[in-house]
DNA sequence: CCCTGATTCGC
DNA sequence: GCGAATCAGG
């Protein structure tokens, strides 16, 4: 991949906006954060250490409209972090066991964190969530690092496979999408808008 | 550990 | 110019 007019635009647009230079490498897709990084220090928009209030961050549009002139808010909008919670599911569990976690006697960054004998997260039944995303699902599932309880830690996706009363039972165990409690793929059947989930018969 | 950006330096 | 490797910090 090459640094075409548009992948600049769109390195330029993201940097400004503040995304993280990985971010950005995902985004555009063929580069690494390394690779970002890089030409955003040839392009010359660096500044952003810390204590730098940036003078002249990013005039973008010329046209300041000296006064009257409707202010027209272009609010950036973003879809993302939508109201996605959903209380009283995997996520406070989770999040309570860690929160409890007395930790004190933790020994290192191999802490459990869901503490034995704790109900686990709620397995959504086959008949709640979309074919498409079982399917996908299931790939998934092909590749979970299938690990035991006590072998999830923070960033291990947390999400349930298999009958916990069983010996066929493991947690899918791959990385977790940033701050989220699954993997990509888990946190897209765990985190589903009110609309797809509804009234999908019992 | 994970992540961040900053720099270096061979290509 | 490019970006992997490495550095420095959270």
């Amino acid at each position: 991949m090459s640094w075409t007019e548009e992948r600049v635009e769109t390195l330029k647009k993201m940097w400004s906006e503040g995304q993280s230079a990985s971010q950005i490498a995902k985004e555009l897709g063929g580069v690494t954060r390394n690779a970002v990084i890089g030409k955003v220090h040839r392009l010359g928009l660096s500044n952003r250490t810390a204590g730098t209030p940036a003078p002249e961050p990013q005039p973008a549009e010329p046209a300041p409209a000296p006064r009257s002139a409707a202010p027209a808010q272009a609010a950036p909008a973003t879809p993302e972090a939508g109201p996605e919670p959903e209380p009283g599911t995997a996520d406070t569990a989770v999040a309570e066991a860690e929160a409890d976690a007395p930790a004190k006697a933790t020994p290192a960054s191999r802490r459990q964190i869901i503490p034995a004998g704790q109900p686990l997260p709620p397995q959504p039944s086959a008949n709640e969530i979309s074919p498409e995303a079982l399917a996908s699902q299931r790939e998934v599932e092909k590749r979970a690092r299938k690990l035991s309880l006590m072998e999830l830690t923070e960033r291990t996706c947390k999400w349930p496979i298999g009958d916990p009363a069983t010996p066929n039972f493991w947690f899918c165990g791959l990385p977790v999408e940033q701050g989220k409690p699954y993997c990509e793929a888990h946190v897209g059947v765990a985190f589903q808008p009110m609309s797809a989930r509804r009234d999908r018969r019992r």
